[in-house]
DNA sequence: AAAAATCCCAACCGCCAAACA
DNA sequence: TTGTTTGGCGGTTGGGATTTT
């Protein structure tokens, strides 16, 4: 049967708020605090639901919500964190187990001769929260609608052009285009997880802060670019001629000692980041935070985000 | 000018995990 | 240990606003 809903439907008022309405739960909440919201409707006098109460105040009344258009800057960080964390960390053995398949499977079709974008796939599997959380005043609704409505359909589009401009034929760009069915019900990281990895490393890849950015991109089998600390844009184009990236290769990226993934989410505030100079990517900016105050060496685990985003093109 | 199509976003829904009894 | 409550999340929907025909 499920479990019963979260109040009786009948009688409640339905669909847009009324300023009166909104008066009564501002004055309540100012009143009494958040919290208790199956309760509050009752309270405060409100004929909603308790739900429904709790989202209009997140949403929508809170004091600190920044209300008008999506800055650039704000657009740069949405797309990048989406990027960053927009491909959600799943948790548990079997969400380990197909992550692992996909991360390897990557690797392998990567080496033939068409690659198939499994984990930007996975970027629609997002965490919204969390990127709502680095943009001060800024809701995850809002973001989630914001990504809908635009920067997803220009991920859309990118990919669709993209495919017109390799000349693959329609019905193969069309598939390509279309996400594929990879996504997991909603799921709460609440626990923490660890990943146990070996502390086995490579030197050469672990000692990279400091070498340019060409010795890196030797040492790593990526082109020359940026590396993570360059101010330029920090793209890392990793082309499929230089795909001789083994499934243990990849597997080396991941590792950066235990670490908790939750606290590596939850750690860098990227409302500082936005806050510095714009030449400064916020992404860099985590890595670098990282380093600097959890003591971690972050390049492999970088150099692997930095290789799967890599394709940040795709927004043109 | 009006109808149709499309866009946008606030609100709703169902699910999940943590907290609690 | 088990069942219930609560808070929170992402996906989806409905309807007003805007654009196109």
């Amino acid at each position: 049967m499920g479990r019963s809903p979260c109040c009786s439907k009948e009688g409640l008022n339905r669909g847009a708020w009324t300023a009166q309405e909104d008066k009564i739960l501002c004055d309540y909440i100012k009143a009494h605090g958040e919290g208790r919201w199956r309760n509050l409707p009752k309270r405060a006098g409100l004929k909603r639901c308790g739900k429904s109460c709790r989202l209009r105040w997140l949403n929508y009344l809170r004091p600190d919500i920044k209300r008008g258009n999506i800055s650039p800057d704000e657009e740069e960080l949405i797309i990048r964190l989406h990027k960053l964390l927009g491909n959600r960390f799943l948790f548990g053995l079997t969400q380990i187990i197909i992550v692992s398949c996909l991360v390897i499977g990557h690797f392998f079709l990567r080496a033939g001769s068409q690659s198939y974008d499994f984990l930007s796939s996975l970027s629609l599997i997002s965490r919204w929260s969390l990127i709502a959380g680095r943009l001060p005043g800024r809701t995850d609704n809002e973001i989630k609608n914001y990504w809908n409505t635009n920067l997803g359909k220009r991920h859309q589009d990118h990919h669709a052009s993209d495919d017109r401009s390799t000349k693959l034929p329609l019905d193969t760009a069309k598939k390509r285009a279309e996400p594929v069915a990879v996504r997991t019900k909603a799921l709460k990281c609440s626990k923490q997880v660890f990943l146990k990895v070996s502390r086995a490393e490579t030197p050469d890849r672990l000692n990279s802060n400091q070498t340019s950015s060409e010795t890196r991109d030797h040492q790593t089998n990526m082109p020359p670019g940026p590396n993570p600390g360059d101010s330029n844009n920090g793209q890392s184009s990793l082309t499929n001629s230089e795909d001789n990236i083994s499934a243990d290769d990849s597997m080396l990226d991941f590792n950066i000692g235990e670490l908790c993934l939750s606290d590596l989410l939850n750690f860098a505030d990227f409302s500082t980041s936005l806050a510095c100079s714009s030449d400064h990517q916020p992404d860099v900016m985590l890595y670098e935070e990282l380093e600097t105050n959890v003591g971690l060496n972050m390049h492999p685990f970088a150099s692997f985000l930095d290789y799967y985003t890599g394709e940040d093109q795709w927004l043109g």
